[in-house]
DNA sequence: TCATGAAAGATGTATATGCAATTAAATTTG
DNA sequence: CAAATTTAATTGCATATACATCTTTCATGA
């Protein structure tokens, strides 16, 4: 009986955790790209502008705390959206702060791209079962609380 | 009743798997590369490394495919590997095949740092918990599937 | 008040990712 | 056998990711 060996002699991608997630990301990443290409936005970018879309105006350091990404990636994913006009950004009080929306543009791309993320994302989720899919959910909020333990 | 709701009006960070499955990739791979960080690789250099160790000499297109990565994407993530020459590239008989295999300096550098990776990987493995990482890493594999199903 | 330190973002550099299109080599087919 | 097709890999372009470092602005305390 030795079915759940947890760290065995040799790192295998089969038992990293990283090179699991990361591998299974390029992979779903692809899929809900081509799904969202009518549209014309990438998956990284429809979370952006849902996460707007959802909250409201931000500052630039929540937004990046909530999406758990590194500010300097944030500033610059940033800026394909300000190029298409999705977003906007605004002066604080604070001049050192930034507050980051959604534009009505951006609002319409992603009305657009809604009804196609949904028929990739049930494609997942049915293909899961609910099961797995709570239990993956669920994994990954475990994964997050870890590494931002650190 | 409606704790398992599947698919609402909203698209959300909470229910997308895309969106999921990349912002728990970002933090675990920001610890991994940390931990890795002594030995001179990134996570990703690390699991390409791995592969190489385990199966020995390889076909680049075998290997992009069981990395589940792009071709275009191994072309280029072979670069960095061939600049500290931990690996090296053979042509086949065959003129069009690359041939991929690991040097001794990139074993040597994989071998200092498997324990790095074996101290986070179990840092994950114990938060996780036996069942959550069993399921985590069942549904991963059902998620590879669905993609490469497309 | 002003020096000091902390907070928010941006920039330099490097890796990671993949689609569209291309080049080169092998295979199939008329 | 020659033309057409398929296969393997690379290149052009664009996005995604983050560490180290820098600039600007604010807060704080002697």
């Amino acid at each position: 009986m030795n079915a759940t060996r947890q760290t065995p002699d040799r790192p295998d991608l089969n038992v990293c955790v990283c090179a699991n997630l990361r591998r299974a990301t390029r992979m779903v990443t692809q899929a809900y790209d081509a799904a969202l290409k009518p549209a014309g936005l990438r998956a990284t970018q429809f979370t952006m502008l849902s996460v707007l879309a959802g909250r409201g105006r931000m500052r630039q350091s929540d937004y990046a705390e909530f999406l758990g990404m590194d500010g300097t990636t944030l500033t610059r994913n940033l800026q394909p959206l300000l190029k298409k006009q999705w977003i906007r950004i605004d002066r604080d009080d604070d001049k050192r702060v930034r507050l980051i929306s959604i534009t009505r543009p951006g609002q319409r791309v992603l009305d657009k791209a809604v009804p196609l993320w949904r028929t990739v994302q049930s494609q997942f989720v049915k293909g899961l079962g609910t099961e797995q899919w709570a239990g993956l959910l669920g994994a990954l909020a475990t994964t997050l609380d870890i590494a931002r333990a650190d």
